[in-house]
DNA sequence: AAGATGTTTGTACGAGCGTTCAATACGCTT
DNA sequence: AAGCGTATTGAACGCTCGTACAAACATCTT
C-alpha cells in the first residue's frame, strides 16, 4: 500500500554527483555531501561507485552515447557538400551542447563538461583524452576538408576559439548583469549569434586562398 | 659572512599560492603544500595572509594594477576613431593578457585568472564582481560605442565569446595533440589569429546596418 | 643593558575527509 | 522454511585539513 515508488539509488547518486561536481568543483564536494544530496547513506556511495574518482569517471561513461551521436550528426553533414557547410559543421558542434544545457537532464553534466574540459589538471586529464580528443579530431578533420587551404595547426586553433567561446557560453553566469538586463529579450537569439560568431570568426582566422 | 640574500618570504608565499591555485584549482591545494612550495614554515603563511580565502583575495589585489593599466589603455584607444578601431578594441583586449601569460611574472596569475573567471563559484563570486566586472563593462561600453546599431545584450553576448576564447587559449594545453605537432610553427601567429577570430566573429554576430 | 616591535617556529586542536567492514535487511528461488 | 546473493547500514579507521597560540628569535631604539 506504500504509494512511495522504488526509485534507482544508484542513478540518484550519480545525478548528485553530477550536480555538485559542476556546481562547485571535484575537490570541493565530499562524499557525505553527495549522500546527503541523493538522500542515501554515506556508506552506499562507495559500495556502488568505489572511489571517489571512479564515481567522477562513472559520469562521463554514463554520457558517453551523447558523444557518438555527435560524432553520427557530424558525418552525416560531411557527407553532402555545399556553400553553407560551415555553418552545418558548427550547428552540428554547438546544438547538442546548448539543447543538453537548456534540459534538465543534461543540464548538469554540460555544466560540468565546460568545467573539467576547460580547467585540464592531472586529474581530469584523463577523462579528457578518453572521451573528448576523438570528438575534438573529428570536428577539427571536417574543419580541415571544409577548407582546405588552411594546415591543421590553423584549424586547431579555430577549434580551440570555438570551443572556449561555446563552454564559456555554456557556464556563463554573468551576463544578466554585464548586459545591464537587457539580455533576456535576446536570450533566444544567442545560439544563432554564437553560431555567427564562430563561423565568421573563422573564416576572419584563415587566411583565405 | 652568509652569503644567502634575504629573500623576500611574504612575497614567497603569495607567488607559491599563485602558482598552485593556477595549476590545481583552490579547493585541491592545501596551505601545508603552499608553505612547501615557498619554502616557508606552514604556520607563516597564516601569520602573513590570514585565513585560506584571504591569501586567495590577496593574489587578485596585488595585481590590481594591471587592470587598471587594461582600462587606460582602452580608453586610449577610444579617444582616436577610425576604420580599424574594433581591431585596436580587441588588441587592448587581449594583447596584456597573451603578454602576461608569456611573462615568467605574471604567467600563473593569468591562469588562475582563467581559471577563476571562468568557473565562477560563490566562493569566487566576489573577486569577479571586484575586479574584473568593471574591465568587462568598459569593454563592453567600448563595442556599443563601436558598433551603435546593436544592443547592450548583443554586445555583451560578443564580449562573453571573445572571453571565452581568449581564456580558453590561455590555458591551453591540447593545442599540441590536437593539432598533430603542427601548432608549433604557427604558435607565434596564435596571437594574430585569435585577433582576426574575435573580429570577424564580432562582426558576423551581430546585425549590420 | 633593557625593552619594544615585528618575525619565525613547533606543536596541538577539533573537524572533516575518503575508505573499509562486519552486521543486518531484503528479494528471490528452491 | 531455508538458503543465497544482492542491497543497505552505522560505525569506525587513519589521515589531512585550516587555524590558533605561546614560545623563541631577530632587529632596532632608548
Amino acid at each position: 500500500m506504500d504509494m512511495a515508488v522504488k526509485v534507482d539509488r544508484k542513478a540518484a547518486i550519480l545525478l548528485a554527483a553530477e550536480k555538485l561536481f559542476a556546481q562547485r568543483g571535484y575537490h570541493a564536494v565530499s562524499i557525505r555531501h553527495i549522500a546527503e544530496e541523493a538522500g542515501v547513506p554515506l556508506a552506499l556511495v562507495g559500495y556502488y561507485y568505489g572511489a571517489k574518482s571512479e564515481l567522477f569517471y562513472a559520469i562521463f561513461a554514463h554520457w558517453n552515447a551523447t558523444i557518438q551521436e555527435r560524432l553520427a550528426a557530424l558525418s552525416g553533414v560531411m557527407d553532402q557538400a555545399g556553400p553553407q557547410r560551415l555553418e552545418a559543421i558548427i550547428e552540428a558542434f554547438i546544438a547538442p551542447v546548448l539543447r543538453m544545457r537548456a534540459s534538465t537532464e543534461g543540464e548538469y553534466y554540460a555544466l560540468l563538461v565546460a568545467r573539467e574540459l576547460f580547467n585540464a589538471t592531472a586529474d581530469t586529464d584523463h577523462v579528457l583524452r578518453t572521451y573528448f580528443d576523438p570528438l575534438a579530431h573529428a570536428f577539427i578533420d571536417a574543419l580541415c576538408v571544409e577548407m582546405p587551404h588552411a594546415s591543421r595547426g590553423q584549424t586547431a586553433w579555430c577549434y580551440q576559439f570555438a570551443l572556449g567561446a561555446l563552454l564559456h557560453h555554456i557556464s556563463d553566469t554573468r551576463i544578466e548583469r554585464l548586459s545591464l538586463g537587457q539580455s533576456a529579450a535576446h536570450r533566444a537569439d544567442a545560439s544563432a549569434m554564437l553560431l555567427r560568431f564562430i563561423c565568421g570568426g573563422i573564416r576572419a582566422a584563415v587566411p583565405h586562398i
